[in-house]
DNA sequence: GTCTATACATAGATAGAC
DNA sequence: GTCTATCTATGTATAGAC
């Protein structure tokens, strides 16, 4: 099992992946142009940068739905009137930021994966790129867990997809590896849903792992050495789990 | 290692706990006597159960901040005059649901360790034991986890000392273990960590298990071997994590 | 103890001046 | 494109009848 293709730092990781805030908002723009009515392109993205990121920021601290328009125009630096040219309620702006977030994920997700060659080298790849990439946008992805439950029923349904998509992909790469007989995981879709909760408490602990000065590079490769441990030593004991 | 007495199955434990809402709305009506301003408890206490419900079924639809007094009133029954006289606003309620859960995690959690003897013991003690205590008050748990951030500074803190106080349990069960040489752990406070991203996944993503059809005492054994496997190998691996 | 009716503040959303 | 002023609905909270 080779993984030194794998062990990328963060910092190379998030040039690579060039996910500022500008490019973000301006594939937003694009994607939404119909619905918002500011032409300007630059104009346009320049304010949206303000708007999530004042958005972010805010619902971090007290939620989405608790934060009010009126504060986000104090944070965002815009008025009432122009937050509406820019969005037409407030569920827009909530819609527009989980959509885009799982754009990202998953495009990232699968182009990293694509890469490798082994099971075991796309396992530990899909791994140490989640992690990375919810160390980027650790708001977004805070923001997407914790207002996934306050949604319509149709966005609820997308939320859930989402969730289980990402946990397809480590369930697929699990079962892939026993076939290959890489591995043995006795139980691949308890030990992909254990992954993912790993995999959550680094952006939904953030402050936790920050006062303990844990980096994001510590964090991956315990993780990675953790699922080590659990696909390679359960097949010698107990088979009725 | 031996074991045997920890595999209590979820029912035997419920009904040891003897945790029904009304004997916590009881205990939680005592703790408020000056505050409530119903004097006859049989009457206070049945109707805070059907607060207390009504609350926890509605915020776990669409959160706390987000469920209006109103709802509320339709939910439990009760008209908004009869709500006032159980507490003097908002606040005190959500304040009142966090304290009690707290209180309950902490009493059952020690008292369920104090009985037994060696560190794993502990150790399998203290997960099974957490996993059907939140089976058993899903909602509040999952309640208390999401409304965590949305609090006053002072609550704030509150919430990350309980945060902190249980995974300081298995922290020390590690360390106290790694003593005795029962088992080797590399990184006690890591893997403390993702022991409580495990043991909460179990309350966060309720719905997914229940879907699969995974039942709690599954859900528990899988934990246990999957610790199991971590404390027990890492040892023999790479120490530089 | 519980209800209905109501006060008062703040929310989201829009209109129209600039 | 952006601002200020304002509309209407809804929120929390209270008063007073029963």
């Amino acid at each position: 099992m080779n993984t030194v293709s794998q062990i990328e730092d963060f910092e190379r990781f998030k040039k690579r992946a060039a996910l500022s805030m500008e490019e973000i908002c301006r594939e937003i723009y694009r994607e939404n142009r119909d619905r918002i009515r500011i032409k300007k392109e630059n104009v346009a993205v320049k304010n949206l940068v303000k708007i999530f990121n004042a958005t972010l920021a805010l619902s971090a601290r007290k939620g989405f739905q608790a934060m009010s328009l009126r504060e986000l125009c104090n944070e965002s630096g815009l008025s009432m009137g122009a937050l509406y040219a820019y969005f037409i309620g407030k569920d827009m702006l909530l819609d527009i930021i989980l959509m885009q977030g799982r754009r990202i994920v998953k495009k990232v997700l699968e182009e990293a994966i694509a890469l490798e060659k082994t099971s075991w080298g796309k396992l530990t790849c899909a791994l140490r790129t989640h992690i990375y990439l919810s160390e980027l946008l650790q708001e977004w992805f805070f923001f997407s867990f914790m207002e996934a439950k306050n949604l319509s029923r149709d966005r609820q349904k997308a939320a859930i997809a989402s969730e289980l998509f990402t946990e397809k992909i480590f369930l697929d790469l699990l079962e892939e590896g026993n076939k290959n007989r890489e591995y043995a995981v006795v139980n691949p879709v308890l030990t992909a849903s254990i992954i993912k909760a790993m995999l959550q408490d680094w952006y939904l602990k953030r402050w936790k792992y920050r006062k303990r000065n844990v980096s994001v590079e510590q964090y991956a490769d315990f993780v990675i050495e953790t699922i080590r441990c659990i696909i390679a030593v359960v097949k010698k004991k107990n088979r009725n789990l």
